[in-house]
This record gives C-alpha cells, sequence and structure tokens, in this order.
DNA sequence: AGCACGCCGACT
DNA sequence: GTCGGCGTGCTC
C-alpha cells in the first residue's frame, strides 16, 4: 500500500480506479486513508468536466509516472456493496480473453450506472412508480382493454407499469390514462425496495420422472457442496428440462434464503409463458434484466443484485455481469443459441462466461438445451461437463412425426412457395380445428425486387443487401441499416414502369398466400417488425391460446419460449434456408433450429405432425431430422470440425476491418497480411471482402487467424496489430472464436 | 465514451 | 463580425 504524509500531516492514498470507459487499465485517484475504502468499492470520481462511477481496482496507485500533486481525489464512496473478487476476475478475463478494453467491460457491468449521467441516478431519484388496483372495479363499466388491465391487477401487490402493460396486454397509455382518471392507484415504490422472496410451500415438490429426479439430485449434490460443475441438461423438447432447474433453485433457496440464481436465456425465449411458469412454481416473477426492462426498474435491479434483495433474476446476456452479493447458481437455457454470442462492442459469448463465472464463484452451473452446442458435447466428452440426459417426453405426449417434402417433386405452382402436399395437410388441420404454423426465417414480403425488363437488383444505397419489401406499409427496407424508402412505380436503372417484380418468398407474402388458399382460416403473421411491443406480442399470444387462430405463421420468434396445446402440424417452409452460404457451424444451426420448430408441434396429448420442404432432401441435416438420429450428425459434425482443426480443436481470430474509404481499408489489409504471423501453428488468411462487403456505407474486410488449440492467440493477436499501429479512418474489431461470419 | 479545443463556412 | 460544423486528442 502507498501513502504518504502530506503538507498537513493527514495520509493520503493512492488507488486505482477502473473507469467504464474505453481504457485498458485503471485511473489512479487519491483518497484520504480515513475513508474506509475496499477493493471492489464503487466511487465517484471527477474525470475532465464530468463525474463517473468507477470501481476501486487496486488499494495502491498503479505503475505510472504521475506525481500526487498530479491526480484528483474520489469524490465520495457510494452505498452499494464493493464488487467481489469473482466479478473482478471475470472483468479481467473477459477483457483479456476477447481482447477488449478492461474499461468497456466494466460498463457491462455498471448497468446504466456506467453511462451518460449514472452518477446522478445511482442513489438520486431513488423512487419507482408501480401501479395497483385501488378499488373494486367490477361494478364499473369497462371498455375491453380497461377490462384487461383491471383482470391483470387483481389480488396482485403493485407492479411497474411495464409489468402491468404486458400482463394486461394493452399498452402502457392505457394503463397511464386510467391513473389520472383515478381508477387505478399509483405508488412510489422506494428504490431499494426487496424483491419478494420465492414461496417454496414446505418441501412440497412436483412429482418428477426418474429421468428428471436423477438429474436433479445430481446438480443438487454439487449445490450443496457448494462447489464449481458444469452439466449439460439435454433434454429433448418437452422432457421437462426446466422442471428440473426448477427444482434445483428450489433445493438452493430451501438451503439458504439469501442465496441467489440466475437463469440466463435468448431474448427471444424470455417470453411471458416462461415467466409464467416460473411463477406458477415459485408464486412470484423473478426479476427481469433485458432491453425491454425500463430504466428505473433496471437501476432497482441492479441495486438488489448488489444488496441481496433478489433472489432470482432472469436475464439476456449481459445480466451475467449484474453484481450479484451471493450467487449460488447459474442457468444457462437454451445454451445452444447463437444469440449468446455478443456481435458488439466486447465480443463474448455468454454461454462461455458463464461457465467462467461459476468456476470463479465456486458455484454450479446448468446448461440446458433439447439440442446442444458442439462445444458443449465436447466438453462432455471431455469430462469438463457432467451429462444429464431426458429422453423421454414428459407426460403421455410423444415425438412428432417428421417428414420430409421433396421441392423438386412436389412443386408448388409458381409465385407460391407451398407444395401441394403441406396445402394437403394444411387443410386436414383446419378440419380437424387444429392448430398450424408454417415456420419461414425471413421478414417483410420479399427479399429481392428484380426489374424484368434490364434485370436491375433494388439495393441498399449504404449496404451490399438487396431491399426487402414489406408491402402493407408500401416500404423498401434495409434489414442490415434499417434504410427504407416507399415502394417504386418504376425501375430506378432503366427507368421502366411497372417492370419490377418481387421474387422470392417473406413471411408477409406467406401469409397473402395462406389467406388466398385458405380463406376461411384466422391468420397471424409473427415477425419482429409486425410484433413491436411485448405487450401487442402477449395479445397475438393470448389469441392464439384461446384458439381464436388457425395458422401461425412465423420466423424464428416462433421456435422458442412458446407453447401451444392446440398447435399439431408443423410447416417449415424452407428447410434448406440456414445452410446456403454455409459457415462452419451452419449444419449444426440448422440442425437446432428445426429441432425446436419441431418441437412446437403436438405437445400435450396430440401427435404432432412436421413437413419440411426441402430441395434436398438427402442433405445429412434433414436426414437426421428424419431419422431422429441427431446424435449420429452431431458425432460426424465433430469429426470434420477435428479433421481440419476447427473450434475447439484448433482457434480462429477474425479481423474485421471497416471504414468509409475502400482503399485506406485494403491497404491496412495488406499491412496486417504482411505482417501476419505464421508458423506451422498459425496460418492467416485474407484479407477478403466481408460477406455483406458494405454496411452503413462502411466497407468491410477480413481477415481470419487459424491457430493450433495449444496457441495462446491473445498475445500474439496484440503484438500483431500493435505492429501496424492505429490507421484512422480504418476500425479493426477483433472477434475470438467467431460465430457469425458476416 | 464524452467533452473541450480548434479551425473553416452561412447567418442574426 | 459571431454561431456551429465535426476532426483530433485527452481524460488519473
Amino acid at each position: 500500500m502507498t501513502s504518504q504524509e502530506n503538507l498537513f500531516g493527514s495520509s493520503i492514498q493512492r488507488l486505482s480506479i477502473l473507469l467504464p470507459l474505453p481504457f485498458s487499465d485503471p485511473y489512479d485517484y487519491l483518497c484520504p486513508e480515513t475513508c474506509k475504502i475496499e477493493l471492489g468499492s464503487y466511487v465517484e470520481v471527477p474525470l475532465g468536466s464530468r463525474r463517473l462511477v468507477g470501481v476501486v481496482w487496486a488499494l495502491e496507485g498503479s505503475d505510472n509516472h504521475l506525481p500526487d500533486d498530479k491526480l484528483k481525489s474520489i469524490l465520495r464512496v457510494l452505498d452499494s456493496p464493493p464488487m467481489e473478487e469473482s466479478l473482478r476476475r471475470l472483468v479481467d478475463f473477459t477483457a483479456t480473453y476477447t481482447i477488449s478494453p478492461k474499461g468497456n467491460v466494466m460498463k457491462m457491468c455498471l448497468g446504466l450506472f456506467g453511462g451518460k449521467d449514472g452518477v446522478e441516478r445511482f442513489d438520486h431519484r431513488p423512487m419507482l412508480q408501480h401501479v395497483s388496483l385501488l378499488h373494486d372495479l367490477s361494478a364499473h363499466r369497462l371498455t375491453e382493454k380497461r377490462r384487461a388491465v383491471v383482470d391483470a391487477l387483481n389480488g396482485l401487490p403493485p407492479m411497474p407499469i411495464s409489468a402491468a402493460s404486458e400482463q394486461a396486454g394493452v399498452s402502457q397509455s392505457i394503463i397511464r390514462a386510467m391513473i389520472k382518471q383515478g381508477l387505478l392507484d399509483s405508488i412510489d415504490l422506494p428504490l431499494d425496495s426487496p424483491f419478494e422472496t420465492a414461496q417454496l410451500r414446505g418441501g412440497e415438490h412436483p412429482k418428477l420422472s426418474e429421468e428428471q429426479q436423477t438429474a436433479s439430485d445430481a446438480i443438487i449434490k454439487t449445490l450443496r457442496q457448494k462447489t464449481y460443475e458444469c452439466f449439460l441438461l439435454e433434454g429433448v423438447t418437452g422432457s421437462g428440462k426446466t422442471e428440473v432447474y426448477f427444482e434445483a433453485i428450489t433445493d438452493v433457496l430451501e438451503q439458504d434464503q439469501s442465496a441467489q440464481i440466475l437463469v440466463l436465456l435468448p431474448e427471444i425465449a424470455l417470453t411471458s409463458q416462461w415467466l409464467g411458469r416460473f411463477e406458477d412454481r415459485f408464486g412470484v416473477k423473478p426479476a427481469e434484466w433485458h432491453s425491454d426492462v425500463g430504466a428505473a426498474e433496471k437501476r432497482r435491479v441492479w441495486r438488489a443484485a448488489g444488496k441481496g434483495n433478489v433472489q432470482v433474476i432472469v436475464g439476456a446476456r449481459s445480466s451475467l455481469y449484474l453484481p450479484f452479493k451471493n450467487l449460488s447458481l447459474i442457468i444457462v437455457d437454451e445454451e445452444h443459441d447463437p444469440s449468446f454470442k455478443q456481435e458488439e462492442g466486447v465480443m463474448y459469448h455468454a454461454r462461455d462466461m458463464a461457465v467462467t463465472r461459476a468456476f470463479l464463484q465456486n458455484c454450479p452451473v446448468v446448461l440446458a438445451s433439447a439440442t446442444p452446442s458442439l462445444e458443449s458435447l465436447i466438453n462432455v466428452k471431455n469430462e469438463r461437463y457432467h451429462h444429464l440426459t431426458l429422453l423421454e417426453r414428459h407426460g403421455s405426449a410423444t415425438l412428432p412425426d417428421i417428414q420430409a417434402i421433396d421441392m423438386r417433386i412436389d412443386a408448388p405452382p409458381a409465385g407460391q412457395w407451398l407444395s401441394p402436399k403441406l396445402m394437403e395437410k394444411i387443410t386436414e388441420n383446419l378440419v380437424k380445428g387444429d392448430q398450424t404454423a408454417l415456420f419461414l426465417n425471413r421478414r417483410g414480403y420479399a427479399p429481392l425486387t428484380l426489374c424484368r425488363t434490364c434485370g436491375h437488383r433494388v439495393e441498399c444505397p449504404h449496404c451490399s443487401a438487396w431491399l426487402v419489401e414489406h408491402r402493407g406499409r408500401q416500404r423498401l427496407q434495409c434489414h442490415h441499416c434499417g434504410f427504407d424508402m416507399p415502394t417504386l412505380e418504376a425501375c430506378p436503372d432503366c427507368e421502366t414502369e411497372d417492370s419490377l417484380v418481387a421474387c422470392g418468398p417473406g413471411v408477409e407474402r406467406l401469409g397473402e398466400e395462406v389467406v388466398t388458399l385458405f380463406p376461411e382460416a384466422q391468420v397471424a403473421v409473427l415477425a419482429s417488425d409486425t410484433m413491436t411491443s411485448v405487450s401487442k406480442m402477449a395479445a397475438v399470444v393470448a389469441q392464439i391460446e384461446a384458439g381464436e387462430i388457425d395458422i401461425i405463421i412465423g420466423t424464428q420468434m416462433i421456435t422458442k419460449g412458446y407453447h401451444f396445446p392446440k398447435l399439431t402440424l408443423v410447416g417449415v417452409i424452407d428447410a434448406d434456408l440456414g445452410l446456403r452460404g454455409g459457415d462452419m457451424r451452419a449444419g449444426e444451426r440448422t440442425y437446432q433450429q428445426l429441432v425446436q420448430v419441431s418441437g412446437r408441434a403436438g405437445r400435450a396429448e396430440r401427435k404432432g405432425r412436421v413437413y419440411l420442404q426441402s430441395f434436398e432432401p438427402e442433405h445429412p441435416v434433414v436426414q437426421a431430422l428424419l431419422t431422429g438420429d441427431g446424435a449420429t450428425y452431431m458425432a460426424a459434425e465433430i469429426e470434420a470440425r477435428r479433421t481440419y482443426a476447427m473450434p475447439p480443436f484448433g482457434k480462429l481470430v477474425a479481423l474485421i476491418l471497416s471504414g468509409e474509404d475502400v482503399k485506406k481499408v485494403i491497404d491496412v489489409g495488406r499491412q496486417l497480411a504482411a505482417k501476419a504471423p505464421h508458423s506451422d501453428q498459425v496460418k492467416v488468411m485474407g484479407p477478403a471482402p466481408a460477406p455483406m462487403t458494405k454496411i452503413r456505407g462502411h466497407f468491410r474486410y477480413r481477415l481470419l487467424l487459424h491457430a493450433s488449440k495449444k496457441t495462446a492467440v491473445q498475445p500474439l493477436v496484440k503484438e500483431w496489430i500493435a505492429a501496424i499501429g492505429t490507421v484512422k479512418g480504418v476500425k479493426i474489431k477483433i472477434d475470438i472464436d467467431p460465430y457469425s461470419f458476416f
């Protein structure tokens, strides 16, 4: 500890403070030795003309040459408990692993307090508006939507307006209007009011199958030993994985009321249905942490995590960096989901970092999936993870019957996308009164607009991408940069009128086809651009649950988190879609996605049927689905990766160069290639234009480094890039273990 | 990241 | 003559 006497004889201490800014190292500050400060303490410090929240990273100054009189003093110590060592080590690890500035990782830990006016909001305005039912309104005459709000709030404790809106499936403005008219009560909850504790029903447990019991026993054994272990919980759709980890959560809380549990879910799987299941089991809602949670609620959750005022947090990837006081168990559900890989800023993989956090925390972590990632399966093989499997579907439900439709033989009429066979199946299902889901992972009406006269393709002016037609809105949109323009009457190139044709299907066009073919059916189209709010989505889900919808058409969105008992037929419009373009993970990803979609068919007692429309039904992915032998398919994929020393048998690092000036970008690429490390362990490929060469007016080139498993790539890459130095106008992004090849 | 400082074009 | 555009560079 470095401390010294100042002029007035009082002792001054030098501290290293890590700030939520893109700096690699902490800055030094002073503080009187008398102030009670610890490693990990949250402090307010001055920086230039502003004030920021930072974290004490060392109780001594860093090895710089700034004299004390050049340093500023910390302004105050904030009231949140210090950041634990395990999280501080995770920050260091994440920064080193991803080659990101430590301060950027710190920013993820601070949530909203790492932002622009983070300090002001840290402990000021400590109130959070909640809404509750004031008086009995059953006698009142109310509109349908208002009635829904009343029903949603009835008998429940005060909740944030956002939660009430979601619950009722109405927009927040309806609730605000009701508060204004005095129909509802609005109260301010103190910011640090604890979240409700789970109701554990005095040791009463739901009946589990033998498999489920074995799995949950294994997790609980490790939990009670309070040691690290990673479990891969693999269970076919409907086998009750959730029940297994709910049981583990129950045990943690029975043993220790102050224990905390984190459940990580991909954003789109974090649905009201999942929350409903949680609430059914624990009698309370978990705290949520994802992009739909409002600022005030986020501040409350963050503080509650640190102070131990919340037991269970369910969140998307960034919740992994919350400052838990007593984290005792981490669950990563849908662990195979590629969206756990952050593709912007600090490019970390939340599943891998969750395992690391559990290790540093010395607590168990459960990775759950019906279709585990290849990486996790390999970790099981290497005995790094403990494998728990659930093979039976719970209750009387059976696995769906999957068949392929060969589109080369059973072709739809021109300009249509449903094969005669699938149409026939849909008709049968409609007659039975069952629900059908059609899956097509493409938003909008048509992915391409083509000129019949000159062959011109309508492209985005800022990206190397086609503009997608959204016919309902009469717009052409770029799905990469958000560029948007009215639909065209004439070809922008040859100016011929009425010459533009829509090519290929999106969900909107498929919806049009379905409405034409089945005019009597109720159809709902679900895509991220039509389901813009949580309440809108909740309303449609409620309609589907009530059986008011016969045919559900959807993208990605419908593959996760929803179970509809009356849904017995699933049609995959283009099973080969994800296989085109083919990066290393295309097959695995398509397989996982199609298993997930198939799993939507026939839960409960009804047998499900799945039809995969494919132009190449002999493809191993399609075959794996038809035979139900995913294990053999994944084993073959593992061998292929081993043969080519692809991850995790080797390492990949992508460098993505981008800038507005193509020549500059290419030049930096050449410089990097010239100085690239090469040996029998390391090869560098590129520079090559990225598959999407231009995005938002920025040209992108890629280099790919391939190294042996034992190579320490981070120092190598750091050195390599340092040898070039920074070039203005060209940004270099480092992607360790890239998932996306765009 | 954000904010200051700095050096060139259209306005009260 | 000033307001303000965003390029560059620094913040303990």
